[in-house]
RNA sequence: CGCGGGGUGGAGCAGCCUGGUAGCUCGUCAGGCUCAUAACCUGAAGGUCGUAGGUUCAAAUCCUACCCCCGCAA
């Protein structure tokens, strides 16, 4: 089949070398979001998709908007049979999602309709959920409203961060991808509709996002720790003049103690134990503004964290 | 020229503003105490203070350029 990528985040590139790899397809153009700002000079860098693509010696188009005629035009010029869609980052008009006979397909990571949205990842995580997913679903007009055509599921590890679930559900992709296609071939593919009611979404992630709340039970504050790791990432304040951002990249579920939220019940070479709202939370890595992330044992080598310090606002 | 923090014995930090003996916690080594110890005591080794220039009687500290690390922003 003739099929066109649209695609920018770095989950989809797995996927792209495996439909560029197949002999029963044809990428015929991949479409990715323009150079962007990025980076901490601020140079244009291009997406992950864009770097793959040329590799890959496949025609890359970056139009600042793809609803837009020229954009759109381009694409109808291509005459793709199918459209493959992974996190391309733009809504896409009626007139795209007609354009191609076979329909456009989305590949989402999670398993629709919860956590629809542009963070499924982390809101599998932030929710505590112990599976998710792969859907691959005919798209319409909706935010990931479409019906489903294919779902591969996959368990949520106790000790799973979105950046390890990232990599998981990427590589995960291109079977299920493959799966898809092959079904339409042979016009045999399911299009299941979605249980409306049941629907969850998943903002766009900020950095605020990532505030432990201490009153919180130490398992909800794990799950964000989790969700958020490794971006926006998940941060706590040190008391002081002026209070100081500590951020904390992987901590553990500790047995019942008492204290008040956020109140530091010990610090060791195994971690800084902090009273959540119900049971504690040992912090193993940490890490300050401007400085390295630290084990606890190097961290407290040189920051004093007594018993009874409050963390948090 | 997007904004900001940082580079000081093996690790993590203080000292810099207000130039004048290299400091703290930990680790390492030796000895001591102890039934014993990751505990405690005593002592020791280990640093051209990121690099290169400049100012000065004197630079970790002030000035300039460059290299590297990190956070914001995406």
């Amino acid at each position: 089949m003739r099929i066109v990528f649209l695609g920018t985040g770095e989950i989809g590139v797995p996927s792209l070398r495996d439909l560029a790899a197949s002999a029963a397809h044809e990428v015929c153009a991949v479409f990715t979001q323009p150079d962007r700002p990025a980076g901490r000079e601020m140079k244009l860098r291009p997406s992950p998709i864009k770097i793959v693509a040329q590799q890959l010696g496949l025609p890359v188009c970056q139009p600042e908007k793809i609803r837009r005629p020229d954009a759109l035009a381009e694409l109808a010029a291509v005459r793709p049979q199918l459209i493959v869609v992974v996190a391309y980052g733009q809504i896409l008009p009626k007139a795209l999602l007609d354009l191609p006979p076979g329909g456009c397909l989305n590949i989402h990571a999670s398993l629709l309709p919860h956590h629809r949205g542009a963070s499924p990842i982390n809101a599998a995580i932030l929710a505590g959920d112990h599976e998710t997913g792969i859907t691959i679903m005919w798209m319409d007009e909706g935010l990931d409203t479409g019906d489903i055509l294919l779902t591969e599921p996959t368990p949520i590890g106790p000790h799973e961060t979105a950046g390890s679930l990232h990599d998981r559900l990427a590589q995960l992709a291109p079977a299920v991808l493959h799966r898809a296609l092959a079904l339409i071939e042979t016009g045999s593919a399911p299009r299941q509709k979605q249980d409306h009611a049941s629907a969850t979404y998943a903002p766009k992630l900020s950095r605020q996002d990532g505030e432990i709340n201490w009153h919180q039970s130490a398992g909800e504050i794990d799950c964000r720790i989790r969700a958020m790791t490794p971006w926006p990432g998940a941060f706590t304040h040190l008391p002081g003049h002026p209070p100081e951002l500590l951020k904390i990249h992987r901590a553990l579920v500790a047995q019942p103690y008492t204290g008040g939220a956020g109140t530091v019940l010990g610090a060791s070479a195994e971690g800084i134990l902090v009273a959540a709202e119900t049971e504690a939370l040992l912090l193993q890595e940490v890490q300050v503004a401007g400085g390295k992330r630290l084990r606890a044992a190097d961290f407290l080598r040189g920051h004093s964290l007594p018993m009874g310090m409050r963390l948090g606002k």
